[in-house]
DNA sequence: TCTATACTGAGACTCATTATCAGTATAGTC
DNA sequence: GACTATACTGATAATGAGTCTCAGTATAGA
């Protein structure tokens, strides 16, 4: 992924938000643009170095997800993992490791994606339910855990 | 739900695991059965009451999970939620809410349920992935807190 | 340069969950 | 029924992810 080009849609985003883009939040941003899913806090710790301790990493990803341009995601092993927001990574899906725990992202085929649409509209009037968003994971082993 | 009839499957798939279905591993299954959707373990100790602390609700989760009797489910604001394991519920999905953070049953219409077993089998080839489960939750506003 | 305010780092703290350990209940055997 | 091995429980301590606090630092704007 090309990390250059949006560095400043983040930056104008914080902007937005009052919010300064420092380079502890540059760092964060940084990391997951180049991982291929999303990764814990400890993951992303060891990507970007100790020069970055934890506690100021909780507070960068604190205000990036409320600044909307990281998501979280509460995979398997209870523990939460950080991606970029789907305005800049794309709508996608995760396939997730029962073994190791890793995420890899993937997108479905459109027609799918329109399918899995349609469906949820379906099920949320029937239940009364506002739908503002969807999940949908497999889970299984990945290439390395078969 | 009848409660009544799969105790008995319960406790004899327990027997199978060389472990006793005691007053405890009941007082869960039984809370269980009677919620719509997983409970957190707070949430389990309101139902079922002091009488089992929490020490040993947990040891009771974890014994029912090893099991199979138990199905574990992070959700979001990072907490495990507990639910019967398919086998005894039905295969089914769920309607998160983001503002309260419940969760509700639901199923399928039988044709999306096929569509999506295809769209994993099709997705998961592409991906040398083999998939053993998948996961399809919509977020959203509960009813009440539209 | 000055000032107000946002940000950082270190460490204390919270809270869900797990481990420990001594005591209790239970199944199987005599 | 008594005995024994083993599973189970309850209380409590420990762990670990994530949050809060506070003093010090950096930065934008004047």
């Amino acid at each position: 992924m090309q990390t250059s080009g949006f560095h400043t849609a983040v930056e104008s985003r914080l902007l937005d938000h009052d919010v300064r883009y420092t380079k502890g939040r540059r760092a964060v941003v940084e990391a997951l643009a180049v991982a291929g899913g999303p990764l814990s806090a400890a993951d992303l710790s060891a990507e970007i170095g100790p020069e970055i301790p934890l506690s100021s990493l909780y507070r960068s990803l604190t205000v990036l997800v409320d600044a909307g341009v990281v998501a979280t995601h509460f995979g398997s092993s209870g523990l939460t993992r950080y991606e970029l927001a789907e305005w800049l990574l794309g709508h996608h899906h995760h396939l997730v490791c029962v073994a190791c725990g890793s995420v890899q992202d993937i997108s479905l085929p459109p027609p799918h994606e329109t399918q899995i649409r349609e469906l949820i509209e379906q099920v949320s009037r029937a239940a009364s339910f506002r739908p503002v968003g969807h999940v949908f994971e497999i889970e299984g082993r990945c290439l390395n855990c078969v």
